[in-house]
Parts: structure tokens; sequence; C-alpha cells
DNA sequence: GCCGTTTTCGGCCCGACTGTTTTCAGTCG
């Protein structure tokens, strides 16, 4: 997998350096298509390819933006480990280029112009140079894009990173909140990447209607959040916000209430979703924008008096012959090439029936075992599965073998006392190193459930990683596997196994995998899912909670399960009672 | 550079805002 993401970085580089060497611009996008696919992409490219480079190229062109021109280029690479053109590309711009490139505000032109006019190669030299006068007297450089430059290098130092999904959902909320309560709203919503669920968030996106616009153009500029106003527009409002440390840019729309559906799916995006949805437009002789579907390709047909086709999100898809498209889903990523799929029902918060991965204070939770039952129990669970942490885990207070015999007791005398909800006696069992389980057979086989985990060793190799996962999916008595890559959002990479392996595996001897619905984890990611359910494997959707408010991260699993078009069905915790039981006791 | 039940050539999404300009280029999403 490693050839995927070197492969991504390099065709995305191609494309940065056509773009200041201003060549044609659909030659800069079909490159950074390319980098798209393969980030997104499941299979190892170098399996993909592993053969004949004629056939190769065959199978690579049939990929939908994939030509001959950048099929030749991924097998160049494969071979030979460079790509010719990326290494030319590289001679003729300096590397610090591309950097400029990342800052908000600076686009081509403008780091063409540092570069080549004042020989600027680097975003510590730029920074150096923000006051000299040669700078100022570059085309369209004034003083106030200067100390936009200024403050735009000074918010990348404090947030390089996208910011997690658990952490812009609640933002975002409140944000909303605060929006319907100014006088004359009549709608307001969030849109962008945190209305298609993904894991992390560049930016928030609020689209509102009103009848007065500037009260809410009021509210929004002066949240107490608003550390900086970029951009103060009729439609558009731009500030930079700060809550608890998190600095996150955030836009707000404003559009009339006639247009207000289609609006919120311009501005749900994703944009290469919107682009398709346009193009097919004009391939009906209709077009489409944020105020609307319309018969006719002229320009700006909101201008005329001419009412649209469609407004409302339903309406559009209905209209252009498309199913509904759920938000999760429009990332073209397929869903424009495969309707029948795109139209499966997906999972919903209310689909879930239990929770079978929580910890309590006989590891390193917070609550007893009632108080996490009760927990569950509000939530509607019939079920929930408590799997502390296995003697390995030293850090986590990780139950030795006497411990967790005492451990099950307790679990079961709970259940006895307790109505409303069945608790599994469980433990999440660290996977060592090697694939061996951290308790012995006869004490696993004393458990309900066995969530079994890899928590050390998450730098191996992708073949060492490959047989230590397949080792613990292939024991009889894991049901489940925990966290598979052991990644954390923006920290830590974790394993790059062989997912197609696993999956495969995970069929064969009936084990499911598991989907942490913990915001820093999100593991297994939406790609990934969406490969192990075309396979036909079994999920998960687990919270690892490990007190009571945790229990409601599910909200993230469920929208990451949908980007990957999970029905319900493939979810186990969306099984009955008696179906679930059965369903542990078959490994037993 | 990609793509094609109208096409193998001639298309390729669309609009808002800012800052720098005297009518618009650059950038963003």
């Amino acid at each position: 997998m490693q050839a995927n993401k070197e492969l991504a970085r390099i065709f995305g580089q191609i494309a940065a350096a056509l773009e200041l060497l201003e060549a044609n611009r659909f030659r800069i996008n079909a490159h950074t298509r390319v980098a798209r696919i393969l980030k997104d992409m499941t299979e190892d490219i170098a399996q993909v390819v592993a053969e004949e480079p004629s056939t190769a190229i065959k199978r690579l062109t049939k990929m939908p933006g994939i030509g001959k021109a950048t099929a030749e280029k991924i097998v160049e690479f494969l071979e030979h480990g460079t790509v010719t053109e990326h290494q030319e590309l590289l001679q003729q711009v300096p590397s610090g280029v591309f950097d400029l490139l990342e800052i908000p505000g600076i686009g081509p032109k403008a780091a063409q112009a540092m570069w080549k006019e004042l020989g600027i190669t680097g975003v510590a030299e730029l920074k150096d140079r923000l006051d000299s006068p040669e700078l100022q007297a570059l085309p369209r450089m004034g003083k106030k894009t200067i100390e936009n430059i200024r403050q735009a290098i000074a918010f990348s130092e404090q947030t390089q990173n996208r910011i997690p999904l658990g952490l812009a959902l609640p933002m975002a909320e409140q944000m909303v909140d605060a929006l319907r309560q100014v006088p004359g709203v009549v709608k307001a919503e969030y849109a962008g990447s945190l209305r298609r669920g993904r894991e992390t968030i560049g930016d928030l996106d609020f689209l509102v209607a009103a009848d007065d616009p500037e009260a809410v153009r009021q509210r929004f500029t002066t949240d107490p959040a608003v550390t900086q106003v970029l951009a103060r527009g009729d439609t558009k409002c731009s500030v930079r916000l700060s809550i608890f440390n998190v600095a996150i840019q955030a836009d707000l729309r404003l559009v009339p209430e006639a247009s207000y559906g289609a609006a919120l799916m311009y501005f749900t995006g994703s944009k290469e979703h919107n682009v398709r949805l346009r193009e097919i437009a004009i391939k009906q002789n209709k077009r489409l924008n944020e105020y609307g579907l319309f018969a006719g390709t002229e320009e700006r047909p909101q201008d005329r008096q001419s009412s649209p086709l469609a407004v409302e999100e339903a309406a559009i898809y209905e209209s252009l012959g498309l199913p509904f498209i759920e938000p999760e889903r429009r990332e073209d990523r397929g869903e424009l090439d495969k309707l029948d799929e795109a139209t499966s029902p997906l999972i919903q918060l209310s689909d879930i029936r239990s929770e079978l991965h929580s910890h309590t204070t006989a590891s390193d939770g917070k609550l007893s075992i009632e108080e996490m039952a009760q927990a569950a129990k509000e939530r509607g669970y019939h079920s929930l599965a408590i799997t502390d942490h296995s003697q390995s885990q030293v850090i986590a207070n990780g139950l030795a073998p006497d411990r967790l015999r005492r451990h099950i007791e307790a679990i079961r005398e709970a259940d006895q006392r307790l109505d409303g909800i069945t608790l599994l006696a469980g433990s999440e069992v660290d996977i060592l190193i090697d694939g061996r389980l951290d308790y012995d057979d006869d004490l696993l086989a004393e458990l309900d459930i066995v969530v079994a985990s890899p928590h050390a060793s998450l730098r191996q190799d992708p073949t060492t990683a490959t047989q230590r996962l397949l080792a613990a999916i292939r024991h009889p008595l894991v049901h489940i596997i925990g966290h598979p890559t052991g990644r954390i959002i923006n920290r830590r990479e974790g394993l790059s196994p062989d997912m197609n392996a696993l999956f495969e595996a995970a069929v064969e001897h009936d084990t499911v995998l598991e989907l942490n619905a913990n915001w820093n984890r999100l593991d297994l990611r939406d790609t990934h899912l969406r490969a192990a359910l075309d396979k036909g494997c079994k999920i998960a959707i687990n919270t690892d909670a490990h007190r009571d408010a945790q229990l409601d991260f599910m909200t993230y699993g469920i929208l990451t399960a949908r980007r990957a078009g999970m029905p319900p069905e493939a979810c186990i915790n969306t099984w009955a009672a008696e179906k679930l039981h059965s369903w542990l006791r078959s490994k037993r």
C-alpha cells in the first residue's frame, strides 16, 4: 500500500508543478484526479499491476479517470521507483515553492511570481520578506494581501491538520443552534464535508435562509469564538474560530429560501460529485448551479425570471434521472456510475441494538459494570459486552487470568440482578506481536465474547502485520477483530496489512471486523469498510466506551459506515438479541 | 490528459468575494 501513497504524492506534485508552469488546466485536473483515485483505493496498486506491462496498462485504463498516459506513469513507477516526468518537473520547480501553494490565499500565480521574480523558494523565506518593498511591488500584491498572507501563515502554523469529526461536529451544532435563534432565520444547517461525515474536517460550512440576513451576518461574525473575520460579503462570510484550542475556518452562506435546497446540495459537495452532476445536467441540456436546476444551458439562468425545474435535493436528483444519493455517499467514488448500489438503504443510528466493546473500572474505564449497563440500557440496547483489557496492557490495568475469572463472575452476577439488558462477559484481548492471543484458549472459551485487538508494535512491516492479524482472524474463539489497523487520526499511521487478505479470511472463518467508532480511531476507515462489505464481511460498530458519554461515539461510527454504503443487516449490532447470542455461541 | 448509445476531436462546472484595479484577475470551494 506504500506504493499507492507515494504515487498519489507524485501525481499531486506533478499537478502542482504543472500549475506553477501554467500548463493546460485540464491536464492539471487529470493528474489531480488520479492522485485522488490512488488515495481512495483499497487494493494495493502494486498487486493490480503485478503482471505484464501491456495487460497492466489495459487494466489500469479501465478505471475511470486513468488513461493511457497516467497508466504508463504508474507502471513506470512500479518498475523503476520513479516517474521521469515527475523528476524533470522537480528539476524545474524548487521543492519549497510547493509549500507556498499550501498557504490559503496563495495560488499558482502568486507563488510563481514570488519564486520567479524574487527567488522566494519556501515559506520561511517568504516570512522574512513579508515587509520588503519588492514583495509589495509584485502584481496584485498590496498591503491587505500581504497582511492576509501573514495571518494565513500564522494560522497554518497553528493548525497543520484537518480537525477530527468528533471535534468539528459539536462545534458546528453549537453554531447552528446559535444561528437558529437569530430572529428571522427560516432554515439553518451545516453542510460541507461535515454533512458528508468525513473523518476529518477542513472547514465548517453553514447555510442559512433568513428574512434579515444582516442580523445573521452580525451574529456569525461576532460569535465569541471568532478570532478573525476573513470576508464579509452579501451572501458569504468567512471567519476563523477557536474553541477549546481547536482552530478552524468557518464559512457562512446566506441564500434565499427559494434556492435553499440547491444551495445545500452545492455546499454539501463533494466538489467532485457536484462537477459530475453538472456534467450530467449539461448532457441533458440543463444547467445546475447553487440556485437550482434549469432548462437550457445559457449562463446565469437565475438572472432571468424563469423558474427552475427543481430546487430541493431530492427533486434535483429525480429531474436528472438519478436516485437520491445520501450526503455521505457524494464523493465521486462510483455512486454516479453504479446507480443500483447507490440506492441500497443505509444503516442509521436507530438500527443499533447493542454495544459489543466497552470498558469498566476493572481495567481503564471510569464506570462500574452496573453503571455501564444502565447507560447502555438508556440507549435502548438489548445487550452490552463488557470487554476489559487483557494482561499485557499493564498501563491500562489489564486483567491477569485470575482477575479475569473473578470479573467474569461479577459480570454474570450483575446480569442476574439487572432487567432489560443482557450483559455479555468478554475481553478485549491483545493480539501479541506474533499473532498469539494474550490468554490461553481454556480461559478464552469461558468468555461469551472475545474482541481481539492489536495495541503494541503498530509499526510492524505489512507482511508481519498481515500474518499477525490473520492468525487472530483464524482463531476459532475470536468473535471480533477490534480496531484492526490501530491507527490514530492525525497522530499514528497504524498497521498497513494486506486488507483484502484479511477480508477474505474474515469471511472464511466467520470473524467480524470492527469499525471502532471512537472519533480518534474510526478504524476500519470508510474505504476499507467499502471493500470489506464488497467481499461479504460482517462488521461490528463499537464505541470502545470508557465512560457513559462515549457510548454516543456511535454517531461517528454510523456516519463512517454510511460513507461505506453499509446496509443495516451487515452490522451485527443491529441484530435482534436471539440472533446475536446464537451467533456468539456458534464460536464456543 | 481524459472521454465518447449524438463524438476518436473538441469539449471539459459554476459562481462569490477580495483587493487591486479603473473593468477584472486570482483564489476559493
